[in-house]
RNA sequence: GGAGGGGUUCCCGAGUGGCCAAAGGGAGCAGACUGUAAAUCUGCCGCGCCCCGCGCUACGAAGGUUCAAAUCCUUCCCCCUCCA
């Protein structure tokens, strides 16, 4: 794989969108090792599905001979791109910032090989939180148009709806980010979301001015799902890559319930099978293309959260799904276990008591307590409609109450729906 | 700062004194059909309870009028448009 174009592969698996000059960045790679970043906002305590999209990049870069970077935002989230964003957000204060950036740190470091010559990992506070104001102004602000800036498509929403002077000077500190990584580590391309292009034009153009320097861009196309919403977003809120904030075992399911059409993309985007394989999925229907949402999901899995927990989310989904083979035929280069091994302790578990348990356990209220319904009512209301399963039979009176009687061999199977799995243990 | 318009349940959006936990749509959840998919049809969709019933909390915030307020009055906060 080393000695691939970085620019092709990338382009071969869909992660290109816009490039500043295709064939200087092909040539750029093809002479050698090129620094690259990307930057990333600690704007929540945890990073997403969509951080780690763009973190693949970055890893393909680095195992193909490359040098990437990450860049932490601490200095620019002090201050909150506008770009995209319909209205501003809320201002972070320096504290939160600061937990949120220990936090991504932690969390990339996952991705990454840090030894020499490989993967760096900075934070842009250390050269924008000691700005000079009226410096600032004078070498950097005077290359900016404000006339060009205000046609840029990523403002256009905001100068509607307002855009604070606090926002509108973001993206001078993303373009100096450029110039300061290009000064210390000869970073010679930035990368970044769709709706970053504007901001990624203005450090190329910067480091043009002020130092003469050739540098590229490239941006990712927007992560949206075949029906046009933004991937990585459920209903309960975003796909964390903090094993504490959602499990293995549900990450590993919000890949299995991807649309049909998304499949081959996420293949694409969120593993690094070869994209031979990959298109061939195009071609499948049926049972198949649900195998193939499978190695999607443990791959993925094994990405984010490791071997172990992607086989045991996969053993879990046996167990709660019914268990099937993965035919050999389907993404070959997978290493997922494709035999079948079911494995119900996997599922997602909460303990009762057995004092609880003698005491009498309604289960509306085991529902809740197992997170499968978030109130009784709701509980209540999910029995009433059949959806409650209860070791496999439907239970369809609210008023059940859980003994003793219920768990075989200290288990107790819950379902809520045809999605929702849990196991119940008595302590 | 001045003039006008507006803030309703996750979102959009109706409602201008009781029949309002609030029309309609979207999203979401569940059932049927399937492949843990999509589409479709059906049901649910504030919280709690001893659940064909009762209680509590809710219509920007706080007070007030009234037997009764999302709907009327007062003050405050926020947003938008025009003017500066």
């Amino acid at each position: 794989m080393a000695g691939m174009n970085p620019f092709q592969v990338l382009k071969d698996r869909g992660f290109v969108a816009q490039v500043t000059d295709e064939a200087a960045l092909s040539a750029a790679f093809a002479a050698g090792p090129v620094t690259a970043y990307v930057g990333y906002d600690p704007t929540a305590a945890s990073l997403h599905v969509g951080h780690l999209f763009t973190l693949m990049s970055l890893v393909h870069l680095e195992r193909l001979g490359h040098r990437p970077i990450v860049v932490l935002g601490g200095g620019t989230a002090m201050v909150g791109d506008p770009s995209g964003k319909t209205e501003m957000r809320q201002m972070l204060t320096p504290d939160q910032i600061q937990a949120n950036l220990d936090a991504f740190r932690a969390q990339v470091a996952r991705f990454f090989d840090f030894g020499a010559g490989r993967t760096t990992v900075v934070d842009n506070a250390s050269w924008l939180l000691d700005l000079k104001y009226i410096e600032f102004l004078r070498d950097i602000g005077r290359h900016f148009s404000v006339n060009r800036m205000l046609a840029a498509e990523a403002y256009k929403l905001r100068l509607e709806r307002g855009l604070s002077f606090i926002e509108f000077n973001y993206q001078l500190l993303q373009a100096y980010d450029f110039l300061q990584l290009r000064r210390r580590y000869d970073c010679r391309l930035q990368m970044g979301g769709d709706d970053q292009w504007g901001n990624i034009l203005a450090g190329v153009d910067l480091c043009r001015r002020v130092d003469q320097t050739l540098v590229h861009g490239l941006t990712f196309p927007l992560l949206l799902t075949a029906t046009g919403q933004k991937m990585g977003k459920t209903e309960s809120g975003a796909v964390w890559l903090d094993a504490a904030r959602l499990s293995p075992y549900d990450y590993y399911q919000y890949w299995v319930n991807v649309h049909d059409a998304d499949v081959m993309r996420m293949l694409g985007f969120f593993t690094f099978l070869p994209m031979e394989e990959v298109r061939a999925v195009q071609g499948l229907s049926g049972a198949d293309l649900n195998t193939a949402k499978a190695i999607l999901a443990y791959e993925a899995t094994v990405i984010a959260h490791g071997e172990e927990q992607a086989a045991g989310a996969h053993r879990a989904a046996q167990a709660a799904f019914g268990s099937r083979t993965l035919p050999a035929s389907i993404l070959p280069s997978s290493k997922v276990p494709r035999g079948g091994g079911a494995d119900v302790a996997e599922i997602p578990t909460t303990i009762v008591s057995r004092a609880e348990l003698d005491k009498g356990l309604a289960l509306p209220a085991l529902l809740q307590q197992t997170g499968l319904a978030a109130s009784m009512n709701e509980a209540r209301r999910k029995i009433g409609e059949n959806a409650v399963k209860l070791n496999d039979q439907v239970v369809s009176d609210a008023r059940y109450q859980v003994t003793a009687m219920d768990f075989e061999a200290g288990r107790l199977i819950l379902k809520l729906g045809k999605k929702k799995v849990h196991q119940v243990k008595v302590a």
